[in-house]
Formats: structure tokens, sequence, C-alpha cells
DNA sequence: TTTAAAATAGAAAACCTTTTCTATAAAAGG
DNA sequence: CCTTTTATAGAAAAGGTTTTCTATTTTAAA
């Protein structure tokens, strides 16, 4: 049997209610009665039951964190971020795996209301969920903040990395040294590839650059693997191509080292003949010879900004009317997959 | 206000006893009244609170894991081992983060017990806490499975990949393909290391192979990147020493890494001139070109066995008195590597 | 001293379920 | 038609806390 504060009391001969006064110290308790009872809890061991405490508090200091997969690199890094933050904040985490189903993310919501967490953080939300207007009626329900899953009218909290101007920065980063002909790798339907090839191509209209179609380099949906891979395969194919491109822009830092691969495969130079640029900053970024130069998504702070924005929620019950909306920035990182075009066009 | 059972058997016209009867299903219910109850139940958009039920049933379907670092590719793997078997039993993951600090570990244990999870898993537990006695007491006190953190005469359950043998089948295979001169590369105090490196010696003198002292390389800690470079300009400066050694093994994928950007670097071609083998099989062992050859760790199988394990100890409460070990076999995953040796010493 | 105020402690209600035990109604057995 | 089962439903206790309200003791003020 578990020893409860009734035990406690006991022991050392005062009621529950002063028991409970020391434990959470919020009521003044005489030095004497405070040393017995520690006394006590120290010697019977004993742990409160957050249950109970959660049943009248209504306040349970947990909350539910769902992510899309956990093997993923780019998400246990946010989860850290979250961590931090909430850890600091006496709350722990649950963590829900989605494995990309949307139905699997109605449920674990469902586990996570019935545990009674004060808030929950959504990585990545499946857009149907979003659409369906799921996200939008839970967010009258318990604290939510959706983490880079923003669509435009749905009135819920978000924090998103700003990805036009991180796609912007790196494009412009690529012209600046000298290139033209920028090839530009992506995967099939994901939103946030949408919003890149859009400003892709917006920078090259810009430019007076006509964006050849044969430029556009879009992969099957896979895991990080296969990415790498079909990305590999995508470049190769390119490069063998006439008029190959002297730099390429990849969505992601998975399609980057299979463009690395390419081009040791092909011998091509990196970055003397053909630049590289990826997207994320995962770490696999600095693994690679040479070192990609990416685009970082701060991942870190992107999970601190969703816990913070949590937190605000938790408190702010009253001001309910507001939702937030919170952009970070993204930051160039230069390593060394990135030099002066070789040539132009 | 959050709707309970009570307004669900208003609403109903019931008791909140045939309530709970239709929610758990464990008791006959007229087909009407269950019926009326869940159309209630439906109408209200009822949620059941699970501290309530935890409270007095002394079973929270909850399960603790703790891991080291979120973000080091291995231990993800794991957990997603444990949360695809716990979450097929309607259980649900509280992650804690120790940062590699024992402190934190026997926080985040305190921190479970209060929110009375149903078992504990430890991935990587600290040697430190486990030499104090501090999980041989806690295995008492709750169901409590180790993972990867064995240490001879300890009473905890434990479930483990069986290490030596992985070591064995790397540097038996190593021989098998000629090579003699082979190098070893670890990092610094951890004891997974100690056991390779003992194999490693072992292995070498059955062979009568002279240990030479510049073969064991030793790097110090640090976090995967720092790991991995760390370990090329070791593998550099070994390579550029008298008398080579053609093979090299290393006790993680990292290293592992290392050593290929240390070859790529130098020139020396991979697995013609120079083989390397890894060892755990983590996602960036797949990256490199070559492609890494290396022992499998089946790291989420080992996350499914700690969650069988742990869901044993909490139904078999009865037989406590048995702990269990469980070792799980390595697999070596031959890719692109390894060759045969280019010259015999 | 006597009285008012402050400090300290306890009793009991509340939080939301599950479960045991009791009660009623319907069906079956005689 | 009466008695015994069986089917169905409800009342109330229990689970371990927090918190409000009340009671007592101590200290300060008069």
């Amino acid at each position: 049997m578990k020893t409860t504060i009734e035990d406690v009391a006991k022991e050392a001969q005062v009621s529950i209610t002063t028991v409970s006064r020391v434990l959470n110290n919020n009521y003044p308790v005489k030095e004497s009665t405070r040393k017995k009872v520690e006394k006590a809890i120290a010697k019977l061991n004993f742990t409160p039951n957050s249950l109970a405490r959660g049943l009248i508090r209504k306040r349970t200091y947990t909350v539910g964190v769902i992510v899309p997969s956990m093997t993923n690199l780019f998400f246990p890094e946010v989860v850290k971020g979250i961590e931090d933050c909430m850890g600091q904040n006496e709350y722990t985490l649950f963590l829900c795996d989605t494995k990309s189903e949307p139905e699997y993310e109605r449920r674990h919501v469902g586990r996570l209301k019935e545990r009674q967490v004060d808030g929950i953080v959504v990585i990545g939300p499946m857009s149907e969920n979003i659409r369906s207007g799921f996200f939008e009626a839970l967010t009258k329900e318990v604290p939510l903040v959706l983490v880079n899953g923003y669509h435009r009218g749905v009135r819920c909290n978000f924090i998103l990395t700003d990805e036009e101007m991180g796609t912007l920065e790196a494009l412009e980063y690529l012209q600046a040294l000298g290139h033209r002909n920028i090839a530009f790798l992506r995967g099939e339907q994901i939103y946030s590839y949408d919003v890149k090839e859009e400003i892709f191509t917006r920078i090259m209209k810009q430019s007076n650059i006509p964006v050849m179609q044969e430029n556009i380099l879009v992969i099957p949906e896979g895991n990080s693997v296969e990415t790498v891979d079909m990305s590999r395969d995508m470049v190769i194919r390119r490069l063998e191509k006439g008029n190959p491109p002297t730099a390429i822009f990849c969505c992601n830092d998975w399609m980057a080292t299979g463009a690395i691969n390419a081009a040791k495969h092909l011998g091509v130079r990196v970055p003397e003949d053909f630049s590289i640029i990826g997207f994320d900053n995962i770490v696999i970024s600095q693994l690679s010879e040479p070192k990609l130069t990416t685009i970082d998504q701060t991942m870190f702070k992107l999970g601190q900004g969703a816990a913070e924005l949590l937190l605000e929620v938790i408190e702010g019950k009253k001001g309910e009317g507001s939702l937030k909306k919170v952009i970070l920035e993204t930051k160039l990182v230069k390593r060394n997959s990135c030099a002066v075009a070789s040539r132009t066009v």
C-alpha cells in the first residue's frame, strides 16, 4: 500500500491539512511543526499523488506534444526546445507520435484531453485536421499551439518559421555569388514546398531569368534515407542533361545531402563547380564533406517559442479572445557548399 | 466548466453509475438505456477524466520514458519502439530528457512517481545512479526496466544489445577480409567502449596479432558533430603516421562517419584502400558515400522489447521476485565501406 | 488584567470517477 | 398465484489531495 498524506499526518501527529501546507508551502506553519512533518515525510518516503492534486486543482502541470515522427531529426530538436522551457516550469511532457496519420493525430488529442493536460502543442499538424476545423474547435476547449502548420484564416495559435524569408535569403545569396542557372529541388504535395517554389519562381522572374522547367526537380515522398537517394539520382540525371545548373536550392537538408552525393558520384566538385544550399540546418548538414551551407530553422528556438506561447495561453485564460501568431526568423548558415559561380550560363 | 459524468447522467436521466457502466462496458445495461446515454455523451461532447479514474483504479495507463538526450538519433529510435508497443496497449508516454545529468535523472524519476505512472523505462541509465543503488531501490517501488545499462550484480530488470557479440562479429568480418592491421576508435570513459576494447584486444591476441598502442584511438567526449570532427582529425593523424592500418573499427557510426571524412580528405579510397566499420546502424550510416557497413543494434526492437518487458512486470505484480534480463542480438549490415585488405601489414 | 488581533491548526467539503452493495422489476419455476 | 432467479439500476463509499471555514492559542494593544 502506498503511503498517503494521512500516514504522514499520523506519523507527525498533525492533521492532513497541515501536511498539505508544508508540502505546498502556501500557508504559515510553525517551524517546529514543519520540522516534525518533514521528518515524517522523509521517514515514510512519501510522494504526493498528483492525480488527486490535479483533480482538485484543475491543473496537472502536464502538456501534450504531438509529432508526426520521433525519428526525423527535425522534430526531436523542437521537442527539446519545448522540454527545456516546460521543464523549467515544472511541467512534464506527454509525447505522442502520429506516424503522419491524421486519424492518429485526432486519437492522441482525445487521449490527452482525458488526461487533463494543461495544454497541447502540435508540431507539423496535418493540414487535413486543420482545414476540417478540428483544431479550431479544439482551441475552444484547451490551450493549443500549432507549430509550423499555418493556414490562412484559421483561428488557432501559431508559431512558425518564416520560410518565405529564408528561401529569399538563400536565393539572394546564390545570386550574389553570380549564379543564374539555379535548380530547385523539392518533394511532392507538402505545403511548405509550395511556398518555397512560389518564392523561387517569383525571384527568378524578378531577375529576368527564365525558369527552365527542367530546373524544377520534384522527388516522390519517402523516408529520410529514401529522400537522400532519390535526390541523388534526380540531381545526377539533371547534371547529365544539357545546360546544367551551377547551383541548386534544396527544400531540406536531406535533399541537399543527396545532391552532394550526386556531385561526388559524377566527380563534380562542390562548391567549385556546383553550389548546393540546403534548408533546416539539421545535424546531418555538418556531417558531409564539404559541410552544407543551409538555412537555419532554429528548431530549438521554435520549440522554446511554442512553449512560451503555450504558457501564455494557459495563464491568460481570461483574454481568450486574442489568438497569437508568432513568426521566427531564419538564418543563413554559411559553410562550405557554396561558392562563386564557375560560369555564367 | 467541464462536463462531467454527472451532467451526462442528468441529460440521459439515469444515474452516474449507469453512465460509468456504458463508458466501461463492464456491466449489463439495457439496450435502450445505453442508447440514451450514448446520445447524451455525444451531445455534451463528454470526455472522461482519467485523473479521477486513475485515482480509484490505481492504474493510470501512463509510463515514463527517460532518455539522456532527445536529439541523439539513437534514443528516438528506441523511444519509437516503446511508443509503438505501448500505444497499442492504450498507454501514453511521459518523455523525460536528462541532458545526461544523473541529478536530472533522479529528479525525473521523482516526478514520474508523483504522476503515478504504471512503469518506467530508463534508456542508457547513468551508471552513477545504478551503482549507488538508486535503481535497485526503485525497482521495489515501481515496475522498472533499464535499457542498455547493465551492471553486474545489480538487481534490476535489464534489456540490452549484445555488444560483445556485435564487436566480435565486426572484427571477425574484418579479419575474414584479410585485415590484420586494424585500428580501434573509441571515446573516453563510457562503459560500452570498455567492453568493446576488451573484445578487440582479446581477438587480436587470439589471432597472434600484436596490438600496436598507436592503433587504439581515443577521442574526448563531445556532441555528435564534435565526435565526427574529432574522429576525422584523429584518423587523419593515424593514417599519416607510419604503418597505417588497412581497416578501422569505430565504436559508433558518428566516429565511422568521421573516419570516412578523414579518408576523403587524404584521398584514400574507401573501401579499396581503407575499410571502415561502424556500430549502431543509425540513419547517418546510410547517408555517406560509400554507405557504411555497420553493426545493427536494432534500436526499434530494443524499444519494443523494453515495452514488452515492462508490460510483463506491470501485469505480473505477483511474481515480483523474478527479475528479468533480456539480451538482443546484433546484426552485421554489409554495405559498401569494407573490402578485402589491399595489403597485408 | 482584559480585549482585540494575529498566528496557527484542524474539520469537512469538494474534485470526478469506479465499484460494492442494495433495491426493484421482470422472468422463470413450482 | 406465490416464490425464486435473473436482469437492470441506483446510493453511497472510496480514492488522495486542496481549500474554505471555523476554532484555538498566542501575542499585542489598551
